[in-house]
DNA sequence: CTAGGGTTAG
């Protein structure tokens, strides 16, 4: 049973059967060239340049030639095979080369020639077919309507594909999974949801006859994994285990994604497991859905556990989750190995992985890399250009940044939402406010994106670490959408920056509210009154955390070696090393202190005296990190460290003092942004 | 000879 959809999905043999003529034919090796892409499931975003589009429209004439021209059977044959392959425009032109030969077209011609249109969101020949499906009279067919409906949603039409659906008179499973998964599809999940109410209305009134299938369950649940709650999806699962549905692949998967959308991984992992059958897809969404939610070690391990699985290939969607397991944790040596699977599978030119990879070596520290995979990209997309502009943005190159952003322009593509905040977040990390406000008002104006939360966050930001702390709490004043915690703490860091307290105060008060837990705010603040020495509002402070019940989170770094990431919590005594590492961190703070370092403690709580403050200071983690990778490192090589916090201002000081020391480049990557070392400077320009 | 579904990147 395992293999039921391989036979419902297996693709007809229209190009293999006895129609490809000659063995001269170049066809048979474009065939050979595109098996490895064929487990592609997403050939629209970045068709495979070997198949040249204009040779396309002359095959389906080809072909053409070759049926029985008289015979309405061939055609319809031909429209539905090339339909079926993917290849869309031919099974379109299929159907004209048919009314050129004048051949009726009969209620079978329709329906693979209309999906084509919806394949290739052609609402002008959708429209024009839909003429002549009325001219012959086949609008009552219920696969005619049908295709009709799914066309117009899959153009964005949701009106027409409605208008349509009311009309069928005598619905079946198909119609209203079309109309489901057209709300779904054009982000109204909602209604499809409550489109799916109205079927279950539709089969009591038509006294228990069963309008549900296994696609239409899948269609649900698609919709339910958007609209975000939980007790929906449970009715769905209720309901679909009472109607039998539960050993459904498809609908498994569906299951998994929907309870993880809807915050639940401990029930998707539970679905997960309880599937007697699994195929790829079922593995892809699990990595994937780790991965998302920042659980990379259980990403990875699945992802191993899959690769022992020999009845399942991995394929490029698995690699793009797992690379994105990989640039969350910073796990370079192995981002670089499935690079090269990437390679070895023929996937460079994937939009999706290629994009993937891009973001992968940025998130890990190599810039330089993710520069020469863009470069290699052909099929370069909005995200693609995007995760570039991001990466330069993130290591503080926005010079880089901006160039990107200016070559995507010549390249004509349009920018979007998320380019605008990739590009107005480069503006911040280098502090080009010129540049900054530019773009902020270029977006609105020039390419009509209203600037968002994220893009004022950018701003405030930008601004305020600049020193015009007036200006940015204009801006915020000027918002039309609600600031979030990202732009008031975007204030208050400035604040802390430029020891202004007043308006500390406010953003403070604002961050209170809007994110009660977290201490971060507390400690801004705190730091900012003991700046200006009001140590009575500090121990104020004090008591209201111990009394919310607030802790710091501890800060831990990671370090990849060997292949294993090794982490080290603040004043970590765990580690197999420790001895030698505090011995060594002990020497290179001798060094340190002759060359010039003078340890930092404005950011220790001030009661604690001058000799504590710098014990506790010299086990940050990421000197725990820096001294455990110098040490495990050969010279010449960069060491890498990446943080969960904002690294503190000492350990910034200290590990630019220590890059000279050793002359080693080390590379740190913080909850903001990266930091590169080197010969006792930062890339940061001390402007973070 | 005919219609609908699940996993991936910024």
């Amino acid at each position: 049973m395992r293999d039921y959809h391989c036979l419902k999905k297996q693709k007809t043999t229209f190009f293999s059967s006895s129609l490809i003529p000659t063995p001269l034919s170049p066809i048979p090796s474009i065939l050979f060239f595109l098996k490895p892409f064929s487990s592609n499931p997403n050939p629209n975003p970045n068709p495979n340049p070997i198949a040249i589009p204009k040779a396309k429209p002359n095959l389906s004439v080809f072909f053409s030639k070759c049926i029985d021209k008289s015979s309405v059977y061939s055609w319809n044959s031909a429209i539905a095979d090339l339909s079926r392959n993917g290849d869309f425009l031919e099974s379109i032109l299929a159907f004209s080369s048919m009314r050129k030969h004048s051949i009726k077209p009969n209620r079978s011609s329709f329906p693979c020639a209309i999906k084509a249109c919806g394949a290739l969101s052609d609402a002008c020949f959708g429209k024009q077919l839909h003429l002549q499906v009325l001219v012959t009279g086949f609008e009552p067919d219920i696969f005619v309507s049908s295709s009709l409906v799914d066309m117009y949603a899959k153009c964005g039409e949701l009106g027409d594909a409605r208008k349509l659906f009311d009309g069928i008179p005598c619905r079946n499973v198909v119609s209203w999974t079309s109309m489901m998964t057209g709300y779904v599809q054009n982000g109204a999940a909602r209604e499809a949801v409550l489109l799916f109410k109205e079927l279950l209305a539709e089969e009591s009134r038509r006294g228990g006859e069963c309008l549900v299938d296994d696609v239409a369950i899948v269609s649900v649940l698609s919709a339910c994994s958007r609209v975000l709650e939980k007790w929906v999806t449970r009715g769905v699962h209720g309901f679909l285990v009472k109607r039998g549905f539960e050993g459904e692949l498809g609908v498994g998967n569906t299951l998994m994604d929907a309870y993880a959308k809807c915050g639940d991984l401990v029930v998707a992992r539970k679905v997960f497991d309880g599937m007697d059958y699994k195929d790829v897809v079922t593995w892809n969404s699990m990595i994937a859905l780790y991965a998302q939610n920042g659980l990379s070690a259980e990403a990875l391990g699945m992802f191993s556990l899959m690769l022992k699985d020999r009845d399942v290939m991995c394929n490029a969607v698995t690699l793009s989750a797992v690379l994105l397991a990989c640039a969350h944790s910073g796990a370079l040596q192995l981002g670089k190995c499935i690079h090269v699977q990437v390679i070895k599978m023929l996937l460079e030119e994937n939009v999706f992985v290629g994009t993937s990879v891009i973001d992968m070596y940025c998130k890990c520290g190599r810039v330089g890399m993710a520069r020469k995979a863009f470069n290699r990209m052909k099929g370069k997309n909005i995200k693609s250009w995007t995760a570039m502009i991001a990466g330069y943005g993130m290591h503080g190159q926005a010079r880089e940044a901006l160039e990107v952003f200016d070559e995507m322009q010549s390249a004509g593509v349009k920018p979007n939402y998320i380019t605008f905040v990739s590009v107005l977040a480069a503006c911040s990390h280098a502090g080009l406010v010129t540049e900054g406000w530019q773009w902020f008002n270029a977006m609105a104006i020039e390419f009509n994106i209203v600037p968002g939360v994220e893009h004022y966050g950018c701003m405030v930001d930008l601004l305020g670490r600049a020193g015009h702390l007036n200006e940015a709490y204009d801006l915020i004043k000027q918002m039309k959408v609600k600031p979030d915690f990202v732009v008031w703490g975007a204030l208050l860091g400035a604040c802390r920056i430029h020891k202004n307290v007043e308006i500390g105060e406010i953003s403070a008060r604002k961050l209170f509210e809007l994110d009660p837990k977290n201490c971060g705010y507390y400690v801004l603040l705190s730091n900012i009154y003991a700046d200006a020495g009001r140590w009575n509002d500090v121990d104020k402070l004090r008591v209201m955390m111990k009394k919310r019940g607030l802790v710091k989170p501890p800060g831990y770094s990671l370090v990849e070696f060997k292949g294993q990431i090794h982490v080290f919590l603040v004043g970590d005594k765990e580690h197999p090393q420790q001895k030698k590492i505090y011995e060594y961190l002990e020497t290179l703070s001798v060094k340190m202190q002759e060359a010039g370092y003078v340890p930092d403690t404005t950011s220790v709580l001030h009661d604690v005296d001058q000799e504590e403050k710098e014990t506790v200071l010299r086990i940050h983690s990421e000197k725990l990190a820096v001294a455990f990778g110098i040490m495990n490192t050969v010279q010449g090589t960069t060491i890498q460290i990446i943080k969960n916090l904002r690294v503190c201002g000492d350990c910034h000081t200290a590990i630019k003092f220590i890059s000279k020391i050793v002359s080693r480049q080390i590379v740190v990557r913080d909850s903001n942004r990266f930091h590169h070392f080197k010969d006792g400077l930062c890339s940061c320009g001390d402007y973070w």
